[in-house]
DNA sequence: AAAAGCCCGATTGTTGACAATTTCAACGAC
DNA sequence: GTCGTTGAAATTGTCAACAATCGGGCTTTT
């Protein structure tokens, strides 16, 4: 399922590399702390050599951020550094709704109908939202980009820059606060790639996250303004 | 300038890192071709560790194909994996010509058009066209990349694919065959860019990558019909 | 003769020790 | 009191040796 398949971890660099993405990205280790590479190796049992692999894995993938002769630390995201990333999500993940339209098989297609009844469902029952919303808003997403059937697209996607959503969304606890529209506009990017009109595919999923983006924005001005306030 | 800024290259890693993507983006080191860890140390003359680091890098770029326990290669790029990168690039570089329109200084957007300029006399000398078209192009759209003020955006774009596209035109002295056309369509992006309309210069941009791609498409079907025929 | 199994050489994965660099604190000068 | 210098501790960068794994060739069996 996932694009960098870890089919059962052959060597130890992976197996930390595994741990180690999900503990940055699940806030175990804080973001902006300094991780030394003895008191990691010590943690996970291993030597340096197949932990520096992995911390030079994660540092390409924006999860680490190394300075020479200095150290490793974690990375932490600025609001400003998603907003970057939702303008590439946005024109990523348009042009993969465009594909996906002219590449899905219908037996794909039908999948992502039966994500949208799942997360309807969820939706009326209201059972545990904040864990079904971001880990199925993302499920969606992940099989609009599968559906692409362009492994560059999906690499950049779900290998590189999803990490980075994910991290986010659990250092701030972050849940999609307008879950009924988002899935209106799940339901129609879906109906606009049965019909297999790409334009229309990747304008909606554009609006999208471009309205997804404008909601954090939001978010952040009234952040800025709050602690202006208590500045004064 | 660049986005992985190697300064002086401050350690060792960084250094072969260097000499060895330059290696394999120029085509020394042949695409597809096995690749062993001690020959390598042995030609850069450090031990296996740097180098090591070096591989581990060059991989997360797709430069290196690494097998556990079986080797490196070098990648060897499909005409299949190139249109995908294009999709990449169409949908990226809209992007970012659209930021460039609305975040690029005056004195950004300046220098655009001297670069207009100098490939324009260029064009007109027929000069070593092969070295500064295809160099000549990538400075064009390395300038609107660096113009949208998006560093994700940039990292992934010039830190990531453009290695491999230049990787392209060297295995297969491509050179681009519509130096005219391009050069017009470069013309009304900056234009569109002194402009502001964001809007506008992404849709050329589209335009214009997408051309490419096309152009490449139709180069492959005629390349795989020429095989067919000598096959029979 | 073909196929299966085994052994050996070669290559990669891993480890611990050594060298180089940075940081931080104590000290002294202005 | 502040700033610059110097030294040692700690951390990272590098190296060479050891262990694990894979591929190829040989033997053996049917």
């Amino acid at each position: 399922m996932s694009v960098t398949a870890p089919e059962s971890a052959r060597t130890l660099a992976d197996r930390v590399f595994a741990r180690l993405q999900d503990d940055i990205v699940r806030g175990e280790i804080p973001p902006g702390s300094k991780v030394s590479e003895t008191e990691l190796a010590g943690r996970y049992g291993v030597s340096r050599g197949p932990l520096r692999e992995a911390i030079r894995r994660l540092e390409s993938r924006k999860l680490l951020e190394r300075v020479v002769h200095v150290g490793t630390r974690v990375a932490s995201l600025s609001f400003d550094d998603l907003i970057e990333i939702y303008h590439v999500r946005e024109a990523l993940e348009g042009m993969a709704a465009r594909l996906a339209a002219e590449h899905m098989s219908v037996e794909e297609v039908n999948g992502l109908y039966d994500v949208l009844a799942q997360h309807e469902q969820q939706q009326d029952l209201q059972q545990d939202t904040a864990y079904f919303q971001r880990e199925g808003d993302l499920d969606f997403h992940y099989r609009i980009i599968q559906g692409s059937h362009n492994g560059t697209l999906s690499q950049m996607l779900i290998g590189e820059l999803y990490h980075l959503v994910r991290m986010y969304r659990y250092q701030f606890s972050s849940v999609a606060n307008r879950p009924q529209k988002a899935l209106n506009e799940h339901r129609r990017i879906v109906e606009a790639i049965e019909a297999r009109d790409g334009e229309m595919a990747e304008l909606l999923m554009r609006r999208h996250i471009s309205s997804a983006r404008k909601n954090i924005e939001t978010q952040y001005a009234a952040h800025k303004a709050e602690n202006l306030k208590s500045d004064t």
